[in-house]
RNA sequence: GGCCCGUUCGUCUAGCGGUUAGGACUCCGGCCUCUCACGCCGGCAACAGGGGUUCGAGUCCCCUACGGGUCACCA
């Protein structure tokens, strides 16, 4: 069975990139009808956040990712690590160094100035000398000196490391006793029943250390998979500016989840020419093995190309629901499915849709000066005032767009008129502008009477 | 700086020794048209450079350049 996992530690929100990451050990264990957990790496009690461990779970509701189990937090796993470091003490692959933090830095300052690699120097890997009363040591695992280690990463393919060029004796629990990153990512790895390690590329250089844990404790090593950085436009490191913010922010822009999914899934990972994948579909045919070697800069206009696209594609319910999230609640209106689909080819984003549906379900507060310039003509209340007095009287019922289509074309027919006498005039009337869906929707969308009082306060306003 | 990873249109990418190097976003034309969009049709645009290997290289190997990551008692 795969089992997968997500592992952020809890320094912020959730960002596009661990989104990213987040969705591939999903997708790739839930393909598999294997599990995808959650942990949260909080070691470092300093830096210890409860409202972003919620955040990403929060966020994770909102795309519709789940995870299995109960949400493990290293903070809460002390002892257990605890038992680890001990049982490589009593078996002699770790150590005790009571070398300070100020030794330290000293020797690291003299290998830099010397243009060495700073390391430490393993004086205390065998050390039978006096023990120093005033320092509370840190322990240290007893790392290969040399020798190579290598491993077969899902995406890049064999890598190898030379243990004197990269290693030295690491350190797995501070002096106030508090396990380090490296020593408890591997133990919770081995103890979770990782099969999978699909991570950050920024981890690359951190998976040789934690071989060393795995060796060290007998752990079989899972099989790693360093899904590359997503870049800023400018092939930069990603930033807030250009997108790297909370989750949470890109449904307040407007954004559907499953655009987002859509958008994160082809960063960096494709099947053939698709573009297009639904949830089912991700499911089905995602593979960490053809996610891309190279690093992918963030492309904000795909992004918006797709959430039009979702936008386009969604079912009047879910639209109105949406919708509700940005103070517009058509539920109850009676044209509801004509103002959606007068709508959903225009909006990229909800917050767009949501500002024109108020464009035309709100009465106009002003009229645009240019377009009244351009469009308005000395006969144009004239027709105005003609074309409600026709529709007022008219026989037949007028309710869809279609039906304002017949009879605006037999009051263009009657007084021979052409659509473009007709059209702005009564758009700007309507809606205070020269831009909107097509004025049969719109008059549909307002009915009769809306459209008789529009019309009267425009040329009303117009006059004064 | 050491180590590791990477490099196909501006961007996301297809390609897995033989292709007029394909698709998508953006951009530019055209069509549709009551405006704006949508949609449809068309167009611009790429194998980082140099050496090999091979009958043949975007595809394999080496070097160079450039970019990124990492070198903590952070994760």
């Amino acid at each position: 069975m795969i089992t997968t996992r997500f592992a952020p530690s809890p320094t912020g929100y959730l960002h596009i990139g661990g989104l990213r990451t987040a969705l591939y050990s999903y997708l790739w264990a839930r393909k598999n009808s294997g599990r995808f957990l959650l942990r949260i790496e909080d070691t470092d009690l300093k830096r210890n956040s409860k409202e972003a461990a919620q955040a990403i779970e929060d966020a994770f509701k909102w795309v519709g990712l789940s995870h299995d189990d109960e949400i493990v937090y290293q903070s809460q796993r002390f002892d257990l690590y605890k038992k680890y470091v001990q049982k490589l003490l009593d078996e002699d692959k770790a150590y005790y160094c009571y070398m300070s933090k100020d030794e330290l830095d000293e020797l690291r300052a003299q290998q830099q100035a010397r243009k060495e690699r700073p390391r430490y120097d393993g004086r205390y890997r065998d050390y039978k000398g006096e023990i120093p009363n005033d320092v509370k040591p840190v322990v240290r695992i007893k790392a290969p000196q040399s020798g190579t280690i290598s491993f077969v990463d899902g995406i890049k393919g064999e890598v190898s490391f030379q243990a004197e060029d990269i290693l030295d004796d690491f350190i797995i629990a501070r002096a106030d006793g508090t396990p380090t990153y490296n020593f408890v990512v591997a133990i919770d790895d081995a103890l979770m029943g990782m099969t999978d390690v699909i991570r950050g590329d920024d981890h690359l250089s951190n998976t040789p250390k934690q071989i060393v844990v795995y060796k060290a404790l007998g752990f079989e090593i899972p099989k790693f998979y360093h899904v590359p950085m997503i870049l800023n436009p400018n092939g930069k490191k990603l930033s807030k500016r250009d997108g790297a913010m909370d989750v949470m922010e890109y449904q307040k822009m407007g954004y559907l989840p499953e655009a987002l999914l859509n958008f994160l899934i082809r960063l960096g990972w494709s099947h053939g020419d698709q573009e297009i994948f639904s949830f089912q579909e991700m499911l089905s045919l995602f593979d960490p093995s053809n996610i891309n070697k190279s690093a992918s800069a963030y492309n904000g206009e795909k992004l918006l190309w797709l959430n039009a696209h979702y936008i386009k594609n969604a079912s009047y319910e879910r639209l109105t629901k949406e919708l509700k999230h940005f103070d517009l609640d058509i539920e109850d209106h009676d044209k509801q499915e004509i103002l959606v689909d007068a709508l959903r080819d225009r909006a990229k984003t909800l917050v767009e849709f949501a500002d024109m549906a108020k464009a035309i379900l709100d009465t106009p507060e002003s009229y645009d000066e240019k377009a009244v310039k351009k469009f308005i003509k000395e006969d144009s209340f004239e027709i105005l005032l003609k074309y409600i007095a026709f529709i007022k009287v008219s026989e037949k019922p007028l309710r869809l767009p279609s039906d304002f289509e017949q009879i605006t074309k037999e009051f263009m027919a009657k007084y021979n008129l052409k659509m473009k006498n007709l059209a702005q005039p009564l758009r700007i009337s309507l809606v205070g502008s020269a831009v909107s869906p097509s004025v049969y929707d719109v008059l549909s969308i307002l009915g009769v009477d809306e459209i008789v009082a529009r019309i009267e306060t425009f040329i009303h306003k117009q006059k004064d």
